[in-house]
DNA sequence: TAGCTGACGCCCT
DNA sequence: CAGGGCGCCAGCT
């Protein structure tokens, strides 16, 4: 269970993400301890195929609720697809009731 | 070995 | 109100 990285730590929260919700690139990175450290979650995410468990990295956004990296999926928008086809509804790339669907570890799990 | 990059976020001008 | 710049940390060339 131990992990080998700060890429393992990511991948473990955001494979708590209930499907339906979502959390952000900060949210995560808070919890993990390094608040400016969103970009590290975005890479992380980039990598996440490295991991031998799926990663619904779909359900991380950015803070504004923007898909910004649904480009990285292998179709056009199958983040999209992904997230719709868990409930969630998705208009111009950005998470309609984003603020409602909002999943934060550190509200969730308590702080570390 | 050292430097650059990267799916972000917040402060400052 | 909008735009630009710096900080963050680990992996890759």
């Amino acid at each position: 269970m131990s992990d080998t990285g700060f890429f393992e730590r990511v991948y473990q929260v955001v494979l708590q993400i209930p499907p339906g919700r979502v959390s952000t690139y900060g949210a995560i990175a808070a919890y993990l301890g390094s608040p400016g450290a969103a970009r590290m979650v975005g890479w992380a995410m980039n990598q996440s195929h490295t991991h031998p468990e799926f990663i619904p990295a779909h359900r991380v956004v950015n803070r504004k609720g923007l898909l910004t990296g649904k480009h990285h999926f292998q179709g056009k928008n199958i983040m999209q697809e992904l997230l719709e086809n868990e409930g969630a509804l998705v208009v111009e790339n950005r998470i309609v009731n984003f603020e409602d669907l909002f999943w934060d570890p550190v509200r969730e799990l308590g702080l570390l």
